[in-house]
RNA sequence: GCUCAGUUCGUCUAGGGGUUAGGACGUAUCCCUUUCACGGAUAAAACACGGGUUCAAGUCCCGUACCGAGUACCA
């Protein structure tokens, strides 16, 4: 029987979580469900110095949000607490320590400044990449090059180190991809990293390594930014012994500025005008660092995983679906559909997904969004006639923000009229028809959309005056605006009395 | 620079030797309609380039170009 799939999301809580994290969970978390697995979270808070406050909690909430749900994390516990890399600090040193005695890493005492001097030492020798490696270690103070007795004074007086990995000159180091096949890296292009830090933390690639091992975790998905340093960390694999149960690994695409130069960053969400994170993102010390999400924006989750989840994935197989839930994500997907292309963000089609998502709510939960609205501006509405306009409205709009922004003018007459409509449509006719609408409308004692209709052929047939000719101008009078949901309708939710206030003031205004 | 990846309509993509290269978003036009939108229909729009292999190449191989990622005591 197959080992139970395990896999990991494992962010750092270095500010928001910015969409490409979430894909990267999702497609983990896809895939755990479709295989029946596990979905563990780990949080790689392993450099102090960008940790931020509040970080984690957004990471919570935005999985929260979109529905991918932990089987083991911080924050739920499982059978490989604890899942912050900084609570199992004191694990890591003992595997580095195994790799010094084995001869496969050393320690080095070289400073900053040392280093520094190394690189631009190589540079001016006009060697084209500088790296701690084979041949520059040799030069090095560690424990390589160091007396065996002076290496241990070092140590023993406490003199900051680091332990580097001993990467051997001459090594083919291969591995295979499940996204893009097989991938060869010669060891002499992979340079001495560092595992353990001089502040007693691992690296990355230490603690990555360790943790995948430890927790079991048989696929390794994440991004495309790992790629190079694969090779290393089988390296380590191999190093301690544990090649057999070495997870496999997929390398995701990155998601690229919608201009496709450059990986989609923070700053893009003001440049493009769209949010690159789930959610809102206040940063307390730093407010400019905040940002808007795309849960704020209006959109619904259902649209936003199912737009993230294409985003460099598809279900293939002359597949012509595109609306996806939850579900069927999970059950359509799989690893080898994912597309090896970095992938240039377009928020037109999230804006699509969204419009598709809010039509299949329904007409009482579309309502409570403009009722939030409706609040925020002090408005009030019964609760009929704000299920009235939302079905009215609910096929043209985007985001819930649209029920209010569009229907601004059912709760508030007209102040001002579109100069554009204005400027086309108003004239001479529109008023005569206007004229004649409020007298027969006067007669009337109330009004539905079908009477209201026949009313106005009526009295337009009896005038002479084309319907297509005036009824923009009719329009403009009710809602001063040009465009809009059917306006019988309108008319009727308005009432008798409102209309005809409308019509007596766009003649009086606009003159 | 070096290492590793990648390249089908503007965008997301289907395609795995033989197709009029399909779909979706967006765009345009038409229909519907009182307008705008929705809906329906139609259209424009792509295999980066050059070599091979093959009877046959978007599909396989090799170069070139371009694009991206990585190149930290960051993840």
């Amino acid at each position: 029987m197959e080992k139970q799939v395990r896999v990991r999301f494992a962010p750092s809580p270095t500010g928001a979580l910015h969409i490409g994290g979430v894909r990267t969970a999702l497609y983990n978390y896809l895939f755990a469900k479709k295989m029946g697995g596990i979905m563990i979270l780990r949080i790689e808070d392993t450099d102090q110095t960008r940790f931020v406050a509040g970080a984690e909690k957004y990471i919570q909430e935005s999985l929260e949000w979109c529905g991918i749900k932990l089987d083991e994390s911080p924050w739920n516990g499982g059978q490989h607490a604890p899942y912050r890399q900084s609570e199992r600090k004191p694990m890591y040193m003992a595997y580095a320590l195994r790799l010094v005695e084995e001869g496969n890493a050393y320690y080095a005492f070289d400073t900053p400044e040392e280093l520094e001097e190394m690189r631009t030492r190589l540079e001016a020798a006009k060697v084209v990449s500088p790296q701690y490696n084979a041949i520059t270690r040799t030069q090095m103070k560690n424990s390589l090059t160091l007396p065996e007795d002076e290496v241990k004074r070092r140590l023993a007086s406490g003199e900051p180190y680091v332990i580097r990995l001993k990467v051997p000159r001459k090594e083919e180091v291969r591995l295979q991809d499940m996204i893009r096949g097989w991938i060869m890296v010669h060891s002499s292009a992979i340079d001495d990293k560092v595992l353990m830090k001089s502040d007693g933390m691992p690296t990355y690639h230490l603690a990555n390594v360790v943790d995948d091992h430890l927790m079991e975790i048989t696929h390794v998905i994440r991004g495309d930014e790992w790629l190079p340093s694969a090779p290393l960390h089988v390296l380590l694999y191999k190093y301690f012994g544990w090649e057999d149960t070495m997870p496999q690994f997929a390398h995701l695409p990155v998601l690229l500025k919608p201009t496709g130069e450059g990986k989609l960053s923070k700053r893009d969400g003001d440049k493009f005008g769209f949010s690159v994170f789930p959610l809102q993102y206040h940063d307390p010390e730093n407010p400019q660092n905040s940002s808007s999400g795309f849960r704020e924006d209006g959109y619904t989750k259902e649209a936003f995983i199912n737009f993230l989840a294409f985003l460099g994935w598809n279900p293939g197989q002359g597949s012509q679906k595109e609306m996806f839930s939850m579900e069927e994500l999970i059950e359509a997907f799989s690893i080898e559909r994912i597309g090896k292309a970095g992938i240039k963000f377009d928020i037109n089609k999230a804006k699509w997904y969204n419009q598709q998502y809010l039509k299949l709510k329904s007409t009482t939960e579309l309502t409570e969004f403009l009722f939030i609205d409706l609040k925020a501006n002090h408005l009030v509405c019964e609760q009929s006639k704000a299920e009235k306009i939302t079905d009215l409205l609910k096929e043209r709009i985007v985001f819930p923000t649209d029920l209010y922004k569009e229907g601004i003018y059912f709760f508030k007459t007209p102040t001002t009229y579109d100069p554009e409509i204005v400027k086309s449509r108003w004239n001479d006719e529109v008023k005569t028809a206007l004229n004649g609408i409020k007298e027969a409308l006067s007669l009337e004692s109330e009004i539905t959309a079908a009477s209201v209709k026949e009313l106005i052929h009526s009295v337009l047939e009896k005038l002479g005056i084309k319907m297509g000719k005036v009824m923009q101008g009719v329009r403009l009078a009710i809602t001063g605006v040009g465009a809009g949901a059917d306006l019988m309708e309108t008319m009727a939710i308005l009432g008798k009395t409102e209309v005809l206030k409308r019509i007596e003031l766009s003649l009086k205004v606009l003159g």
